[in-house]
DNA sequence: CCCTCGCCCTGCTGGC
DNA sequence: TGCCAGCAGGGCGAGG
């Protein structure tokens, strides 16, 4: 999926023309993605007005007059389509507001996924309970990863990946805010000093902060709600550019992490 | 609890 | 050109 900074732009696109309106319809074309979608979503959800967007880590939230909030995850392919111009097959949901609006949630892999939560216990939904701090929160300090990390063995860049750690980073930032923060991705998470920690987190903080401002990174079938393209991956400065030059001079490197890519330059990054 | 692995699904790219 | 292996932004459950 888009990681947080891409959710974050979904977010305040749907904004734009969801907020204060009223679902007029919904359609279900194909209701099982991840897990499938809740049985009474249609009858659930129309005639709601939208109170409100929001997003916690990679999760958008659609704040609605009803008891429950939707829940949708962009899984690795989803994003929301407004106003499109043709359907689409893989438009899973298509709501229709009064105004005359038409949002659909377009996702190839099917790896996302919509739920309806009680709004008052949101953070008691599973998903969210064990869930780590936001990055960009007052809460994500130094201070507050080191005591996450405490004794983890496990290798940094694999530990940041965690959403009990901190929640909304996915493998692009990981990789950038370890690069940025000079740290060794395979270095055990335990044993990343408190100095390079005071590195770390304005690392996160400030290629996500980044990112958000060029509306997201754009990445294979990822656009912007509106279909406008996010800048941010010019400024990426390891991922995907194995073989290329790190400004130290060194050589960016592309090694498998825990089934996945990593990308880093051992030059730099100790 | 912690750690690693493999799978879910579809589409695109690159190499032969 | 056609085919196929490999890879892709995430999350979860199983097993050690």
């Amino acid at each position: 999926m888009p990681e947080l900074p891409e959710v974050e732009t979904t977010v305040r696109g749907l904004a734009r023309v969801l907020e204060g309106q009223r679902i007029a319809a919904l359609r279900v074309n194909r209701p099982d993605l991840r897990r499938p979608f809740p049985a009474d979503l249609v009858q659930a959800m129309t005639g709601a007005t939208v109170t409100g967007l929001g997003r916690r880590a990679k999760y958008g939230l659609v704040h609605t007059d009803r008891a429950r909030t939707l829940v949708f995850h962009l899984g690795m392919s989803g994003r929301w389509r407004i106003d499109p111009e043709n359907a689409d097959r893989h438009d899973h949901l298509v709501l229709h507001t009064v105004s005359g609006h038409v949002l659909a949630l377009n996702d190839p892999r099917r790896f996302g996924s919509v739920d309806l939560v009680d709004s008052p216990t949101l953070g008691l939904w599973p998903p969210f309970a064990a869930m780590g701090p936001e990055p960009l929160g007052d809460d994500f300090t130094p201070a507050s990863l080191h005591r996450a990390l405490a004794g983890r063995s496990a290798a940094i860049k694999l530990l940041l990946l965690d959403q009990r750690i901190v929640a909304g980073l996915g493998n692009i930032y990981v990789c950038e805010a370890l690069h940025r923060a000079a740290i060794r991705p395979t270095r055990p998470g335990g044993t990343v000093s408190r100095k390079a920690l005071e590195r770390l987190v304005p690392a996160i903080k400030g290629v996500l902060a980044e990112s958000i401002a060029a509306g997201g990174s754009t990445i294979r079938d990822y656009a912007q709600p509106d279909g406008e393209l996010g800048y941010f991956a010019r400024d990426w400065r390891v991922y995907g550019r194995e073989g290329e030059s790190c400004a130290c001079g060194g050589t960016i490197e592309r090694f498998a992490q825990g089934g996945r890519s990593s990308w880093w330059c051992r030059r730099c990054q100790k």
